[in-house]
DNA sequence: ACCGATCGTGACGGCGCGTCAACTTTGCCG
DNA sequence: CGGCAAAGTTGACGCGCCGTCACGATCGGT
């Protein structure tokens, strides 16, 4: 009996309905700039500008530009999770997982405008500006010798832009659990690498270290 | 005759000299201050700041801090690429190929100044303020998932966070492919990056569409 | 020794950031 | 209803960074 008023929070009273709905325009005219202007080159007058509140009124929602965007992120990967959660739990072997997960992970990349957004914000800084005459011709040479080795049958006939972009990707990334972990050689991380393009999943090192759980 | 006096140009003079010091002087504070603050946090005044010249010489040399930090990877690209090559002429198939290309660079991360500040930079903005609750979580299951796969046994005993790092670094650079290039499918870039996880390099799939040239 | 060209200098206008004191709106209670 | 405290909104403000530019110093050639 006593509970017979607890309404759903969004729905009692003025108040909290301009807050939900302010919360929510400054969402959405994010997302849109973001779009627009990429998150790099959109300041946060920008998301103000594309919204009818004061700029003061901004902060009383969100301390910066990044926090606005993590809200986005959130708000997506609440959508995003799900499905690719489900693929996981769906398959049977790890040809399955793994097959599920990258699909609908590149279904959403195509459909949805926030994770259009993350990709293009989590290339934007380190390709569109690193790209300077040395590292250009570094990227040509490994072009070039990947095309070779397709010519001559050394690698199978795949797309040199993907494989590539395959290779550039482990690498920083690789590298940086290198830098955040203690526990990781060089070597460690070349060996790992190098297994997963020699044979895929199955034909990766054992963990190099014990690790306390 | 005419050409007696030709001498190397970095020694012709104390105006290039000093153009050249200062130079080297801009570089060098940046560098240093880039690895201590990291790229995002430095402003260009930081640099200016590192060194003993006013704020408006900065300009005569570069024009942004995005600018200096080019310089930096231009310089170490030099010394990079040649070794990087070298890998690659010395290989005689395709497993040396890949195996040295991916050693040859994590020495580099690890003993180069400038491609941990790259490495960092390439992650500071993707990872260490991307991760908001719902992400987090997205990860987490993530993770969890693939230790159970490889308790059960149906991943081989490899490091799970490599191995997840290297499903994010496969999945953000190939979507980023499909967004800059219009004949890439969600479909073909879902096969691509399975078969390479599946079956590493030989089991790619052929280049979906004929491209020119 | 002189002069033109080149480069260094730092003050300046412009702008985005985050804050805060004044003001307005809302919810609540007598 | 009326009045009041709490909560929220507003925009002007101070701050620091950015990139420029007119001035002065320095260098190289004659």
């Amino acid at each position: 009996m006593s509970d017979v008023f607890e309404l759903t929070k969004s729905q009692r009273g003025k108040r909290e309905e301009t807050k939900a709905s302010n919360r929510q325009a400054i969402i959405d005219a994010a997302r849109n700039v973001f779009a627009d202007l990429g998150y790099g080159a959109t300041t946060v007058r920008d998301i103000i500008r594309a919204t009818e509140l004061a700029s003061g009124t901004f902060y009383n929602y969100f301390k910066s530009k990044e926090e606005v965007f993590q809200a986005l992120q959130d708000e997506t990967a609440l959508r995003v999770r799900p499905r690719l959660r489900a693929e996981r739990i769906r398959a049977r072997g790890f040809e399955e997982f793994i097959t599920g997960t990258f699909r609908s992970y590149f279904d959403f990349v195509k459909n949805d405008q926030t994770t259009f957004i993350a990709v293009r914000r989590h290339r934007e800084i380190p390709r569109v500006r690193i790209d300077t005459p040395e590292v250009i011709a570094g990227f040509d040479e490994l072009r070039a010798d990947i095309e070779t080795a397709i010519e001559n049958g050394v690698l199978p006939p795949a797309d040199p832009d993907l494989l590539m972009a395959s290779m550039v990707g482990v690498a920083f990334e690789v590298a940086h659990q290198m830098l955040v972990r203690d526990d990781i050689s060089a070597d460690d991380a070349a060996k790992f690498a190098t297994a997963l393009f020699l044979g895929g999943v199955q034909a990766l090192p054992k963990k190099p270290k014990a690790k306390k759980r």
